[in-house]
DNA sequence: TCTGGGGTCCTAGGACCC
DNA sequence: TCTGGGGTCCTAGGACCC
């Protein structure tokens, strides 16, 4: 039995290595993909800009700022998707167990493995020089006991190379680390945690539950302490459905007053009912996003009774939740609309009602034990009067 | 350094139902 | 006489990830 049976995958700077797949001209050469535009940022830097100090997010004004050689190259998500399925075949073709965190990334349990390869590391060493030789690309892999620990290995792993943590001193590994490492401290978790003194994850493996409750939530709190003793029983689990489609642009220049979000609105609903039915879903939840040019972001949603994969009837929707939401003296800067509670367009649209039927056969059920179980209590001796008048009025429709 | 676009998950309050 | 508990769905916002 393999001790460390969880691989994460994990492709080296993905958008611009297929770049430099069909441009041979960008290798070595100090390249990013992302916008060109004044808002724009940084989607993927290559190992060259990041010596620069350049990273994914960054304003592309800052980026050129700190490399004037820097070669900016749009980005092609179409592309990118084709080569990820590549990869992804790449790993199915190994194993059946894969579970994909993103376009450029997977975890793998490989534990049915063990009668074909001599260990989990060989497995890794067999899938980058498959990603080498038959797509062209570097990727980096992490080898652990768990999700957790896989990914923080992969990361130690980069650029194309293997790390193992082996499970016997995983614990040694692990607490040395910065807490912003581990997977769900973002900032404001990290600045939270650092206000308790909490610096690395051996700090977090060592705090009093109780502190870290009230200051987290008991949900989020429970989690880290767990993934901080390097506890993750979360197993690998192949991809699950899509749950919600959106499109969203920051535009250039401000939009101002409602013809021209409307304007921009139709454009939206438009490409998400085309993605929609791409993908072969309809959805019943819209979502406009709006966010004014003081960074201000607001959300409104409405919810149809019938699941919808219709451009027009999108539209509708995201323009009515505008109209009341918009405030038109402000510039807005971001535009959204988003699809989700989908459903497969295959699925009959009955289900809920089934499932409103089940739910009113198991209260009549509980009613019938509730009208006995109520008037034994009401015949006690000082019993509940007050539970009677509760039973009446719960009755009452 | 004025801050993208595509997602997922969580929280919290209120409506509504029995 | 101010009484409840349990459940689901919806909405809005926020944290986080790549």
């Amino acid at each position: 039995v393999f001790s460390e049976p969880i691989l994460h995958v994990d492709m080296d700077a993905f958008f611009v290595e297929v770049e430099r797949l069909r441009r041979p001209e960008l290798r070595e050469r100090v390249v990013v993909v992302g916008g060109a535009g004044p808002r724009s940022v940084v989607a993927a830097a290559s190992y060259e800009a990041r010596r620069f100090g350049i990273r994914s997010a960054m304003p592309m004004v800052e980026a050129r700022r700190r490399a004037r050689e820097l070669v900016i190259v749009p980005p092609d998500h179409g592309e990118y998707g084709r080569v990820s399925e590549l990869v992804f075949a790449i790993f199915r073709d190994v194993t059946p167990l894969v579970e994909g965190l993103s376009i450029d990334e997977a975890f793998l349990d490989v534990s049915g493995l063990r009668l074909h390869h001599p260990s989990p590391s060989a497995v890794a060493d067999l899938i980058r020089s498959r990603i080498r030789t038959e797509i062209g690309l570097p990727a980096s892999v992490g080898v652990a006991a768990s999700k957790f620990m896989a990914k923080l290995a992969s990361q130690d792993a980069k650029p194309d190379g293997v790390k193992v943590v082996p499970a016997a001193t995983q614990l040694d590994y692990l607490w040395q680390l910065p807490v912003g490492r581990m997977w769900g401290v973002g900032a404001a978790t990290g600045a939270t945690l650092a206000r308790l003194g909490v610096g690395t994850i051996g700090d977090l493996a060592s705090i009093g539950e109780t502190v870290l409750a009230r200051e987290l939530g008991p949900s989020l709190a429970g989690h880290l302490g767990r993934l901080a003793n390097a506890e993750d029983p979360r197993g690998v689990v192949p991809d699950t459905e899509t749950k919600s489609i959106s499109v969203e642009e920051t535009y250039d220049v401000d939009l101002v007053g409602f013809d021209q979000v409307r304007a921009a609105l139709r454009t939206h609903a438009d490409r998400v009912g085309r993605r929609v039915r791409r993908a072969g879903v309809r959805g019943k939840t819209v979502t406009v996003k709006l966010r004014y040019s003081d960074f201000t972001t607001i959300t409104r949603s409405s919810t149809i009774p019938a699941a919808t994969d219709v451009g027009r009837e999108i539209f509708s929707i995201a323009c009515e939740l505008t109209e009341r939401a918009l405030d038109r003296d402000r510039p807005v800067r971001l535009l959204g609309v988003g699809l989700s509670g989908l459903v497969s367009e295959t699925e009959p649209e009955q289900l809920s009602v089934i499932t409103d039927d089940r739910r009113r056969a198991l209260d009549s059920a509980v009613d019938a034990v509730r009208d006995r179980f109520g008037s034994g209590i009401v015949e006690t001796p000082g019993g509940g009067v007050g539970r009677g008048a509760s039973h009446q009025k719960s009755d009452r429709s």
